[in-house]
RNA sequence: GGCGCCUUGGCCGAGUGGUUAGGCAGCGGCCUGCAAAGCCGUUUACAGCGGUUCGACUCCGCUAGGCGCCUCCA
């Protein structure tokens, strides 16, 4: 299997299995509900992870929770740890609701600020930090290679408005900050006095601490390329740590909808996708574009998602023909190259054509979707208004008939004639 | 100003130097009491302009439009 890989920009082959695959997905901020694109990278992470796991893989995924932030004080003033809390837990439902089942490792920013003392520390003693006012910053200057992941000409980087007093460069960037108190009600003890670790090191030392110095891949949304992604490897490429093999970056989610915009804030949470269009939708959406580009959430985008679940819901209702095994390496062959989802989704539809239930079972319990093949069972009310309205259409009463099917409509089931009086009851999503 | 990405038929989205994925929507038909589901058929696609080539949607250049990032947005 071969994966595009930001630091080579080129497709880079995987070892073969069983690996092992050491996958660290960058998480959100809890500061507030996340939204739809915050599920982005989570559902890559977890869909290539049952990938490589169904083809022999050691797969492991580690998805960190930032719960130290500046959004998290200015969200909630002298309560930020309950907020983080709060949000933190949000954040696992939400994505749990998604079905995909949950990352192996979920660690806390909160949870590793010893490590991460210990690890500025090390790079104060080999020269690539140092302290300023109670600060501790990275200095850019002392590792060339800066600049490499995102090809940004440090030259050329545009100015931040804050005071840089303290910084020795401009491009220098806080591993630690001292405690403000007048706004920030956490902290935490260091050599440097009272403060809380920079965003950046948070991640370099969480995905180190769970893996050790070297692992396979990194992902996250390709919005943290610079400086987030640019900044951890500086860190841990400064100590020689070899840090993230294939650097894996996920395509923004656009809101494209009118109502929708992220200027204004007004976006749709994970919270309100699942409950305005379901987490099957929700899933089949993100399948059909490529991880790495972009993909538009909408109105129209989400109400062609669920057309495409229908279809592939309504194939489990036709006689499965004999499986043949062999058509599965066409699958295989999609995801293989570059984890092709729309690519394997044509395929999914294909087998939906040709009766391959077993095969499109299988597939579709990859992207957690393996429930589209469950039938559920009528409950006896239901059972019973669809014998009376087979009844009414033997009888070719169909003001009745009609009457009936409306009336199972109304409790959330269809009822599909089929030749020669029987039926099928068939849940509506 | 810098770094990078994108532009395929009504909508979404693969793909290849010459044989045109897939889905949704639309239209026509079969089936049905009528539907639904399914099946069959169907709708002059590759932003524009140059160049390379026997031949480009596919390679190169330019233009236009859109998007991401530029120190704490997944």
């Amino acid at each position: 299997m071969r994966l595009y890989d930001t630091w080579s920009r080129s497709l880079v082959e995987l070892p073969e299995p069983p690996g092992p695959v050491r996958m660290y997905f960058c998480g959100p901020t809890v500061y507030a509900r996340a939204h739809i694109g915050n599920a982005r990278p989570f559902v890559v992470g977890m869909w290539l992870r049952a990938w490589l796991r169904a083809n022999g893989y050691d797969a492991e995924l580690v998805h960190n929770i930032t719960d130290i932030n500046d959004k998290i004080y200015d969200a909630a003033p002298g309560a930020s740890a309950e907020l983080a809390a709060r949000a933190t837990q949000w954040y696992l439902d939400d994505t749990g609701d998604l079905g995909l089942g949950m990352p192996d490792h979920l660690p806390r920013a909160t949870d590793s600020v010893p490590a991460i003392v210990a690890f500025i520390e090390e790079l104060i003693a080999h020269g690539h930090a140092y302290e300023s006012g109670g600060d501790v910053y990275f200095s850019v200057a002392s590792h060339p290679e800066y600049g490499r992941l995102s090809g940004q000409r440090p030259d050329q980087v545009e100015q931040g408005e804050e005071p840089t007093a303290l910084k020795r460069d401009p491009r220098d960037f806080a591993l630690w900050k001292t405690n403000k108190p007048a706004t920030e009600d956490t902290w935490w003890d260091s050599p440097w006095g009272r403060g809380r670790p920079g965003w950046h090191i948070e991640c370099s030392v969480m995905a180190e601490q769970i893996y050790g110095p070297a692992f396979e891949i990194h992902g996250g949304g390709l919005d943290l390329v610079f400086p987030h992604h640019e900044n951890e490897v500086a860190q841990s490429h400064a100590l020689g740590h070899p840090f993230a093999q294939i650097w894996a970056h996920n395509g923004m989610l656009r809101f494209t909808g009118e109502k929708m915009s992220k200027s204004t804030g007004n976006v749709a949470t994970i919270r309100d996708a699942l409950e305005q269009w379901g987490s099957e939708t929700i899933l089949v959406f993100f399948l059909t574009a490529s991880w790495r580009k972009p993909i538009d959430y909408s109105e129209e985008t989400m109400r062609q998602a669920a057309a495409r679940r229908d279809t592939l819901r309504n194939a489990f209702t036709l006689e499965p023909a004999p499986v043949e095994e062999e058509r599965w390496r066409a699958f295989v062959v999609t995801l293989d190259d570059d984890f092709d989802t729309p690519a394997a989704l044509a395929v999914l539809h294909e087998w939906a054509t040709v009766g391959q239930l077993e095969l499109l079972r299988r597939g579709l319990a990859i992207f957690g979707l393996e429930s589209l093949a469950e039938r559920e069972e009528a409950p006896p009310e239901v059972r019973d208004l669809a014998e009376r309205r087979a009844r009414a259409r033997t009888e070719r009463d169909f003001e009745t008939s009609d009457r009936l099917r409306d009336e199972l409509g109304a409790l959330g089931w269809e009822m599909r004639d089929e030749p020669g009086g029987g039926y099928m009851l068939v849940r509506r999503a």
